[in-house]
RNA sequence: GCGCCCGUAGCUCAAUUGGAUAGAGCAACGGAUUUCUAAUCCGUAGGUUGAGGGUUCAAUUCCCCCCGGGCGUACCA
């Protein structure tokens, strides 16, 4: 919010001085305490522009700007422009953070426009693995960022629970239950084959009679009862996770309301449709895509891509103006053609998002964990949430950025020392608890007047600083989709504060003293707090 | 073959999406605690940003071409 200030005034500047009214000046945070406070280079771009030598516009730009209040001093280096601020500016700023307590940050209302994020949207036929719980912790840690800067977004899950994969789990499942009751048995090979399943029918089996049944109807009983079970057990173990839906749409829905036909008409009046050797096929490469895609096979079953272009259509229907899906590694080449096929529907591109993210490798000891489906080698969701603990998992999971592979160290994720940057971040939290405990003991109290203006020790500001730069760190994962900036901003809030507490102490013989340092420990204290809570990590008091 | 992602210190990663002298943590070494939590802090050392070209006042970032790794390339989802 100070970037913004400042780059506000910078822009009035210019829009006057060289009636420029489209400029956005980016203004960034020093990078060396030297260079002061805050910086911008706009003064190199006006240079083309204006076809003038970058050091003149800047020193220009300076002395129109330099009477601002809050500068105490502002110099031009190069071409660069930069800011010093006074003590006072930040004295003011976190006060009003103080007033805001634990809604620090938030924001009513920046948009009317509604913003919908899909993401997981696994198939509901086996328990969730480690690369959803990727996709559940950026996807929840985005939906509550943007609310909690004020945009209206809402999460969804999609559950194909329509198509050929429950007929094939079905007939797995029917396989099984003659595994298990010592009939031959063939389950087909691109069927389920994992231990989950024979645990499914197992269960069932106690509560349901599935003797008296012949193979078909036993298969559809399964398949749609697994679907069931399979979906609710997923949505079980991402509760655990902290990561609860606001919405849910079914596959079966879409199809029930007919809208694959509507995009099938749609997509003929269009001309885009045309039979090839018995399929249906999109001519998807009109609108970018590498070939053409089928969208209705040989035997007359609808593709992947239809039902989910048809759900997307339904997005558009529900008034959502903004579309944003996270999708697996394994999903990326199925980017262009959901663009392609939006497009052809009509909507404009640009509404939709498609975010991929990184696949994930568990590392023990140094050494990558191999797991396979296919021989049952699977390590759920829950079996990692069970075995480092929710808080280290969802830490994890978003604190690197998401087009990188995630190598998730399970020895860090467990320790509790300082290499666990989760346990370095908490504890700050508790430490700080502990010193509200301790005042509160001595009867130091921060409910009425504190006086901000005590607090200029170099430390002291370094902490005030970072604190304002959160509203910016949310921003900034908000504009470049990236939840992997706020983990990061923690950890070096943490580590300001740590270090603020190594030189200084908080309560002493100076009761106003001691109540500023009070104050701004309890603004890093609700920052903390808000902080993790957007990752999904929860603020232990004690630890 | 084609497409997408990645390659930065011994290791794991940053670098404000084109800005100033490429920064943290771990590991190594040296220090700090009669104190509100040492699960902490302070310091030292560590680099041809995979290689080579190009664009730019400015390139880790953009473009081209190699090298290496991952993923995808279905009438699966």
């Amino acid at each position: 919010m100070i970037k913004n200030a400042i780059a506000e005034s910078l822009k009035k500047v210019i829009e006057k001085k060289y009636n420029l009214p489209d400029t956005e000046p980016s203004v960034t945070e020093s990078p060396n305490k030297q260079f002061g406070d805050y910086s911008t280079q706009i003064a190199f771009q006006l240079a083309k522009i204006l076809k003038n030598d970058p050091k003149k516009i800047a020193s220009d730009l300076k002395d129109a700007i330099e009477g601002n209040a809050f500068f105490e001093k502002v110099e031009v280096v190069g071409g660069y422009i930069n800011f010093f601020l006074k003590n006072e500016f930040y004295h003011k700023e976190i006060e009003r953070v103080f007033s805001a307590g634990e809604e620090y940050g938030k924001l009513d209302n920046v948009g009317e426009e509604k913003i919908l994020v899909e993401y997981v949207s696994s198939n509901p036929t086996g328990p969730m693995v480690i690369v959803n719980g990727r996709a559940a912790a950026l996807g929840d840690s985005l939906v509550k960022i943007l609310n909690w800067r004020g945009y209206q977004a809402i999460s969804e899950f999609y559950i194909n629970d329509g198509g050929n994969q429950v007929y094939l789990l079905g007939i797995s499942c029917n396989e099984v239950y003659k595994k298990l009751n010592g009939f031959p048995y063939e389950i087909p090979e691109n069927g389920y084959h994992g231990e989950y399943i024979d645990d499914f029918v197992r269960a069932i089996s106690k509560n349901t009679d599935l003797s008296g049944m012949d193979d078909k109807s036993r298969s559809d009983y399964l398949g749609s009862e697994g679907v069931r079970y399979f979906h609710s057990m997923q949505i079980e173990s991402l509760r655990n996770f902290g990561v609860e839906f606001d919405s849910e749409v079914h596959e079966k829905r879409i199809r029930e309301e007919n809208l694959p036909e509507y995009v099938l008409n749609t997509l003929k009046e269009k001309g885009l449709l045309y039979e090839n050797e018995g399929a249906t096929f999109f001519k998807s490469t009109q609108f970018g895509d590498d070939k053409d895609r089928a969208i209705i096979k040989k035997n007359g079953e609808y593709t992947y891509l239809l039902p989910d272009a048809a759900y997307h259509e339904d997005k558009v229907r529900r008034n959502f103006e903004y579309l944003i899906d996270i999708f697996g590694p394994d999903h990326h080449g199925y980017i262009k053609r959901l663009k392609a096929i939006f497009k052809a529907l009509g909507h404009d591109p640009n509404r939709l998002e498609i975010l991929i993210h990184q696949i994930v490798n568990l590392v023990n000891e140094g050494e990558k964990i191999k797991m396979s489906k296919r021989k049952g080698q699977i390590i759920t969701l829950d079996d990692l949430i069970g075995d480092v603990g929710k808080d280290p998992a969802r830490f994890f999971f978003v604190m690197r950025k998401k087009n990188a592979h995630l190598d998730f160290d399970m020895k860090l994720a467990k320790e509790k020392s300082e290499n666990n940057p989760v346990f370095y971040v908490q504890y700050a939290h508790a430490r700080i608890s502990s010193i509200l405990k301790f005042a509160d003991s001595k009867g130091i109290n921060i409910d009425n007047y504190v006086d901000f203006s005590l607090l200029n020790e170099e430390k002291e500001i370094e902490l005030i600083k970072m604190v304002l730069m959160f509203p910016d760190a949310l921003d900034d994962v908000i504009r470049i989709r990236e939840p992997a900036i706020l983990p990061k901003y923690l950890i070096d809030l943490a580590s300001a504060f740590h270090s603020f507490y190594n030189k200084h102490r908080v309560i002493t013989e100076n009761i106003e003293l001691s109540q500023a340092r009070l104050a701004l420990v309890q603004c890093v204290k609700n920052t903390i707090k808000i902080g993790l809570s957007l990752i999904g990590v929860s603020s232990p008091e004690q630890m």
